[in-house]
DNA sequence: TGTCAATTTTGAACCGGTCCGAAAACATGC
DNA sequence: GCATGTTTTCGGACCGGTTCAAAATTGACA
């Protein structure tokens, strides 16, 4: 069907002028004096050539007219649509590329056929990067920006992380609770891990924005008295996948901290999960158990209990990350305000929770 | 910071050789003795060049390993962020493009700086199209897939439209419902029409797959012995912006036929929007009136009342047509098969609604 | 009609790789 | 040592446009 493509050449002899006033012709309509314009259209139009092929366009003048948005850790670009935030996120990214009629192509973290380094957009845009190493190459390559992270030299979008989890913290103290487990996030895809109270211990989060929101919670603690080091911590990636591929962290958290009253966690989809996997249980939620969350994505309002979280705007990340990377200039942070919103799912603790959970002994992985 | 980007010339000048042997360092290894290789290789790590530019190898394969999704209608890409059936759909596009190590990339269907005649991609995936015309110039100069609708040459992924629709109406009909509105969907973004009853109306959305799924609903009308004709049918594109621009269709359809018991929603979309109103205006549903919809999407499920629907899946479609496309190969269709799910919105009709609204009056344009 | 400035058109270089046929280097057998 | 075959390296064309300086044309006016 489609035979050896027509270029400019072609209309160009057909119409009997040179290559130049052909492109012109195309590019540059009022540079060209109307007869001669009409007898270039005419034999394109003969020809069926639609205009310039963008493939030459791009390599003379560089330019691609997209971005890439590459997600963060080893996730594929799948993780656009199973995960809430960064589907908020990426609609961000795709309202700035629509105003500014910018392309928006997805790139995958781990290099295949369409990564970092064979993608043809003009900069990039990655969520929070777990191997900052890695970010260098591309940085002398092209403009990027990083959203939830920091990093020297490149523009990046992040959120009042530290006071978020403060807030959300400092709520839960205030409510009266002592005891609490704290579930973070892991950006790669692996096995949840759980952390008993301790000095100096090794997390596997190590990049942005989860130190920070450990921090925070640390410093409200402080507050009251106390000391991260006495709470356990318990870290998954909370993706749907997840639990088939290892087994739930919510339900890893529920098990080796059943003294809690409360659980910290550091984004909503954990949060979620934990709320779910407590209720299957038998607990009550915030009767038994209060949850506090952070990112506020739609399903945290909707959820049974609505879930107290800290608000931010995912989809406003998105757009602003877009924007620092189209507007170029110099590295800037933009920080994005957090607003503690209290729903249902936080209440002040009945009293001490059973020490045997609703379903049994606490050590005894009973599942559902 | 960036100055001019080192090319492979550079490199093959620094390690002495030709720009072939470097190139062929990066894009076949074996082929370069070992010595010479690491020659090149060091050279390159010296100069701090990170292997070849996509964008050169671009030109010269004339692959660009991407492919673009053009969402339907003169909608942006956002539509693919505010439109449920559309998201699920591009989920299914980029498991297969990540399956296959292919790049993806939203593509607008207004053609502005990135439209479907600027953008960097081997191939295109379309939703319907409602002017068939605009796909004649991209089917030329590229590979292309249609979802939701056929064209001449162009391989396709339709959905058992007639028979889904056939089967929701018999499904009413055989509940006792007599008196319809029918609820169809615009695929551009523009004022909701109504269309009192009458013979050969002339219907906005003229493309695919509308057109047969009314004539779905028209056959099982006609097993008992009535016409589609009779019924008065609402258009509307069922955004989450169509209301503030221009009032919402399903108030339109709730206002112009108060005499239905049942409504016949060609999208979920609307199906929801219209159970949402109905509840405002306190008619309980199904009770007083029964909806059906049509793709099942996430949020059918999710209701209250969960919505009796016509299932299949997007996601599936979205994966097929990428495949489709990856594949190339002689045009095809594929009909991915549909089923009548019945849930909590359709009921026997308790009796004739009554005339006047639970609002007040019918013609009245009372709005919440 | 000739001159000069302004406008229009042109040819060649360039963007950064890949690919192909030919030349060069190397290995083998007699 | 030479002819032959094989592997490695090289030079140049090519992909399809844009851009820039120079050439050609046009128009105004003396």
């Amino acid at each position: 069907m489609r035979k050896r493509a027509l270029t400019l050449l072609d209309v160009a002899k057909a119409a009997k002028v040179s290559k130049t006033t052909a492109s012109n012709v195309f590019s540059f309509p009022e540079r060209v004096r109307p007869a001669l314009r009409q007898r270039v259209e005419e034999a394109a139009r003969q020809l069926g050539y639609n205009g310039p092929d963008p493939r030459g366009r791009m390599l003379s003048s560089g330019k691609v007219n997209a971005i890439g948005v590459v997600p963060v850790g080893n996730f594929g670009i799948t993780l656009f649509f199973t995960h809430e935030y960064n589907r908020e996120f990426l609609a961000g990214v795709a309202a700035t590329c629509e105003e500014r009629g910018v392309g928006l192509s997805l790139v995958s973290g781990q290099d295949g056929a369409w990564g970092i380094n064979t993608a043809l957009v003009d900069g990039f845009i990655f969520s929070t990067v777990e191997q900052m190493n890695m970010i260098e190459p591309v940085r002398r390559r092209l403009p990027m920006v990083m959203s939830g992270a920091t990093a020297p030299g490149v523009s990046s979008v992040v959120v009042e992380d530290r006071k978020g989890s403060r807030e959300a913290t400092r709520h839960l103290l205030k409510l009266g609770h002592r005891r609490f487990v704290i579930a973070s996030v892991l950006f790669e895809f692996r096995p949840p891990v759980f952390h008993p109270p301790g000095k100096s211990r090794k997390f596997v989060a190590a990049g942005q924005p989860m130190p920070e929101r450990m921090a925070g919670v640390a410093e409200a603690l402080a507050e009251f008295g106390m000391s991260l080091d006495d709470m356990p911590i318990m870290e998954a990636c909370g993706t749907p996948e997840e639990e088939e591929a290892f087994g739930n962290g919510a339900a890893m958290a529920l098990d080796m901290a059943p003294e809690a009253t409360a659980v910290i966690a550091l984004s909503d989809g954990v949060a979620l999960s934990i709320i779910e996997r407590a209720k299957k249980r038998g607990l009550l939620v915030p009767r038994d158990l209060s949850v506090v969350g952070f990112d506020d994505i739609a399903s945290a309002a909707l959820s049974d209990p609505p879930l107290t979280t800290v608000s931010h705007s995912a989809f406003e990340n998105g757009r602003l990350s877009a924007r620092l990377l189209l507007d170029g200039g110099p590295p800037q942070q933009v920080v994005l305000p957090v607003e503690l919103v209290v729903r249902g799912s936080t209440a002040a603790p009945r009293r001490q929770r059973a020490k045997g959970t609703a379903q049994g002994a606490p050590a005894a992985m009973v599942e559902d």
